[in-house]
RNA sequence: GGGCGCGUAGCUCAGUGGUAUGAGCGCUUGACUCACAUUCAAGAGGUCGCAGGUUCGAUCCCUGCCGUGCCCA
């Protein structure tokens, strides 16, 4: 092959498309079930069908291809179980959105047309995500697709609906639940995010029923005194403690209420009184439980006051409570209007105010299941990585509320509830019924609800392979491996998931739990669509490739906490794939007579064994690191260990023997070369596999694809001891470019170096090892000197452990220069003489400390000695040349 | 109010009970050196937030404080 038509800047573009389409056409994906070993199982956060691949999506779903690459080329059995959710809302709000577009609404379609609608949405847009998933280079089995709205997934949530009904977990019923006007839905308890924001008190009388004087409640929601049923105090409150049992009478509406006494009141707050509205207010729907206090809703689906509100009826809210104020003013019943900081309760869809208001709704009861899902993650069946989101989990569990799960639309599963039109009776079933069981009606109608999207999500690691049904893919790849998510879906999903699949499973769904951390912007802040600070992963890949993509989402990455993310970050780490690109090219450049094999151990020359231990080391830590799940810390070692050991220096070093005479050397260099290339393309396959492919692909290998290649093993026969003697000649290296640099000598012209040491062996080291430091330090020839000698007149020095380098500079030589370098150099060794022998000085170090510990720290003192006394030789010198 | 995270080089962040071999960007100096200027070489830059404690030894563990961010109520 000809190596050198190949182009010098790596171009993502066709390699990209070209590789994930020979994987899918070898069916490299999909996960077969071998009885023989244990499979590794991942199963795909499903992307709202809605979706577009954002740069959340693009981390998370990064993270999980790595882990499952991984694992695949560690010979798991592995599957990557891919999906998508039908998303209630969201799915909703895009159809009616086109519907507005024609002047339509969904109410005009109705309920078959609008559903066949959203079904025809669907099959035009829904794979958008999918399409993108794979350019993103994700390795899922796409022959095991599914989608939360499929028949089988259908099925089973049936299933589980119904056997929580009979079991007395789901429960229909008539309580505070949280009401967004815009989206006219209810929202479970999380779906409402909670925002501080300035508003207004507004402090009221409620005059005395005997016309004797008034008691003042303070409320930031005028325009529910509408609904009051009654007042509250503190039965510990002595200001009120004569009025309870009292009646007032409700401004403008006229309504007697009672005051009564309940501990709930604050005391602090306002005026110590305060008005309940049960069925408004979750706190005081609460209190009305308590005290048989008649429920009073004044408000409508729209947040418009309704036919219970009198003359305000058809008022919005807000111009409700303008009115309210307007006239409690006017008609003296306004005592005063204060400033307060509160929060209040936001659709996370829509950000609009949500409105408390009583209904009937279906709810799961939550407390018994959620003591065995607290009781799985406390015994470490299910691991949470970080560990610290732990505390997070059991807490929200241990002070959970029923979940409401009923949703007022169309698009979803529908509640299998149907109510006899005659008898009122209500069945729960699996299937359709065809007549009332009580009284034998036909005149069924079924619950027009829908249940929450997060219901059949939290089926999902067991109803995608095919629960109820005992399946051979269950029983293979349940329960899964990991689950791979962000924080801010801990209780939406994944303590769902647990405590469903405890449930009906009787096991945990997953044993790790890998949190990811948001990614923000260069500048710290969320990417959000109104700032317009968002990355789109898409605009990434077409321009620097889906690799590219990847890495820089990897690299400083820790679980559980954020990342930032910007283009210079992907532009700096298409330099790496660059990089990878251009000494790959290199190697195969000069692999000419070369014949694949093993390495010859015993033949090795000392850089040949320093890079395979280093790759040994990395190859380990690597390993180590992404059985974590810390892809960071994995990535940022392939990075180092690529680019500064195996380019920087062993690249430089092979040229010596690939460019040389001895055939023997450059063959075995060749082998070395090839060897560890082949060997971290192997690792960093996961992290980047396109252009890992490409290139293991152009190499002499083993196999169809690199993706299904083996992980690279820990060798022991390549753990050679005398590998760290390289550090001394990189030492040797540096310090003559370090002279160089300093005294401006061009790269161009040689220098000559005299090397004096009376260390044997350092000595023998240097001297195999010359061909080296001359060409990485440019060094035409060098001489050797024993330890007595004088050192050449004109010249600078560095100092390296057992030795001393002189560098003659034929009157070049800048005295003030050296004789500062050389101070410089004796301080720093001083003062690291001096940390030193504080520590040898101490007894208690001494006694104390491990004893490998004590040796380092003598034989740091002894190295820094024979440093130091060449340099004040050195100094010497110099001074009596002056 | 309760819980959690963060505070390390100018910036963004890794990391660790035993020398801060810290990384990238930025900065200074030099080089189009035959894989790569998307590059290479050299350099400057740190009381590891503050105060105590544990320890032979703390940037790391514990306590308090300050600053900052998030979650829950």
């Amino acid at each position: 092959m000809d190596f050198t038509n190949i182009p010098s800047v790596y171009d993502p573009k066709n390699v990209e498309e070209k590789w994930y389409k020979f994987w899918e056409e070898e069916n490299l994906f999909r996960a077969e079930i071998d009885p023989e070993k244990e499979p590794f199982t991942i199963v795909i956060p499903p992307p709202n069908v809605t979706g577009q691949l954002h740069i959340g999506h693009a981390l998370n779903n990064t993270i999980q291809d790595i882990l499952i690459r991984f694992k695949r080329m560690q010979g798991y059995p592995t599957l990557w179980l891919p999906g998508t959710d039908h998303a209630g809302i969201a799915t909703e709000a895009k159809v009616k959105e086109q519907l507005a577009e024609e002047g339509l609404s969904k109410y005009d379609l109705g309920r078959e047309k609008f559903l066949e609608r959203v079904w025809a949405w669907k099959e035009k847009y829904g794979d958008t995500i999918v399409k993108q998933l794979k350019r993103l280079g994700a390795s899922c089995d796409w022959s095991r697709f599914r989608f939360t709205l499929d028949e089988g997934l259908s099925r089973a949530v049936r299933e589980v609906f119904v056997k929580l009904y009979e079991k007395g977990l789901i429960y229909r019923g008539d309580y505070i639940v949280n009401w967004c006007p815009t989206c006219k839905t209810t929202l479970s308890d999380i779906e409402v995010e909670h925002e501080e924001r300035q508003d207004k008190l507004y402090y009221v009388n409620y005059p005395f029923s005997d016309g004797l004087g008034h008691i003042t409640v303070a409320t930031t929601r005028p325009e529910t005194i509408l609904g009051d049923t009654a007042v509250a105090v503190n039965p510990a409150d002595e200001r009120y403690r004569a009025c309870i049992g009292k009646t007032v009478v409700l401004p403008l509406v006229g309504r007697e209420i009672p005051i009564i006494a309940d501990d709930y009141v604050d005391m602090e707050f306002g005026t110590g009184a305060v008005k309940v509205t049960p069925a408004h207010d979750p706190n005081d729907f609460e209190m009305g439980l308590r005290h048989q206090l008649p429920m009073v809703k004044v408000m409508d689906e729209e947040g418009r006051m309704n036919e219970n509100a009198g003359r305000f009826e058809g008022l919005d809210r807000y111009e409700c409570r303008k009115a309210i104020v307007e006239e409690l003013k006017e008609k003296g019943y306004l005592e005063k209007i204060e400033d307060l900081n509160h929060s209040v309760g936001k659709c996370y869809r829509c950000h609009t105010v949500v409105e408390p208001m009583v209904s009937k709704q279906w709810f799961v009861r939550m407390k018994p299941l959620a003591e065995p899902a607290i009781e799985v993650v406390k015994q470490g069946k299910v691991q949470f990585v970080p560990e610290r989101f732990t505390k997070i989990y059991i807490n929200w569990l241990e002070n959970i509320h029923d979940w409401c799960i009923s949703r007022q639309l169309w698009w979803g599963h529908r509640i299998p509830a149907w109510y006899c039109q005659d008898c009122g009776e209500t069945i729960v079933a699996r299937e359709t019924p065809e007549k009332c069981p009580k009284c034998g009606s036909t005149s069924l109608e079924q619950d027009p609800d829908v249940l929450d999207t997060w219901f059949s999500s939290a089926l999902w690691p067991f109803s995608t392979l095919g629960w109820p049904d005992q399946t051979e893919d269950l029983k293979y790849f349940y329960p899964t491996s990991a689950l791979v998510t962000g924080y801010d879906i801990i209780f939406f999903w994944v303590a769902r998931m647990i405590f469903m699949a405890m449930e009906f499973m009787k096991k945990e769904p997953f044993k790790y739990v890998a949190i990811t951390g948001l990614v923000r912007d260069a500048q710290g802040r969320k990417m959000s669509k109104s700032l317009g600070n968002g990355i789109d992963p898409l605009e990434v890949i077409e321009k620097y490739g889906a690799d590219t993509l990847r890495f820089a989402l990897c690299t400083g990455n820790t679980p559980g906490n954020d990342i930032r993310f910007s283009w210079e970050k992907a532009e700096h780490s298409r330099n790496f794939a660059n990089k990878i690109w251009n000494a790959s090219r290199f190697v195969m450049m000069n692999l000419q007579g070369f014949e694949p094999g093993e390495v010859e151990t015993t033949k090795l020359s000392l850089k040949d064994r320093w890079i395979l231990s280093r790759l040994n080391d990395v190859t380990k830590e690597v390993t180590d690191f992404l059985e974590r799940f810390e892809v960071g810390m994995a990535a940022q070692k392939l990075y180092d260990f690529f680019w500064s050991e195996f380019c920087d220096w062993y690249i430089e070093m092979a040229k010596i023997d690939l460019y040389g005479e001895d055939g023997e050397a450059k063959r075995r260099t060749q082998q070395v070369l090839h060897t560890v290339l082949e060997r971290i393309l192997r690792l960093m396959h996961p992290f980047m596999p396109f252009i890992t492919e490409e290139i293991w692909q152009h190499l002499p290998h083993e196999g169809k694809s690199i993706m299904v290649s083996s992980w690279p093993d820990y060798r022991s026969d390549w753990q050679f001891e005398d590998a760290a003697d390289m550090q001394i000649i990189m030492d040797a290296v540096r310090g003559i470019r370090n002279i160089r640099a300093e005294m401006n000598v061009p790269p161009s012209k040689k220098a000559k170096a005299v090397i004096r040491t009376g260390d044997e062996r350092i000595r023998e080291l240097l001297e195999q090892n010359l061909e080296i430091i001359k060409a990485l330090a440019k060094v035409s020839e060098a001489d050797f000197i024993p330890e007595g000698d004088p050192a050449p007149g004109k010249a600078m020095s560095c100092v390296i452990k057992g030795a001393q380098i002189f560098i003659p500079m034929e009157g070049l030589v800048d005295l003030e220069a050296e004789l500062a370098r050389l101070k410089k150099e004796k301080a720093d060794l001083e003062k690291e003489i001096a940390s030193v022998r504080k520590k040898l000085s101490n007894h208690n170090f001494l006694a104390k400390a491990p004893k490998e510990v004590v040796e380092k720290e003598r034989q740091r003192e002894r190295d820094y000695i024979d440093m130091l006394k060449r340099i004040e030789a050195r100094l010497q010198v110099l001074a009596d040349m002056d």
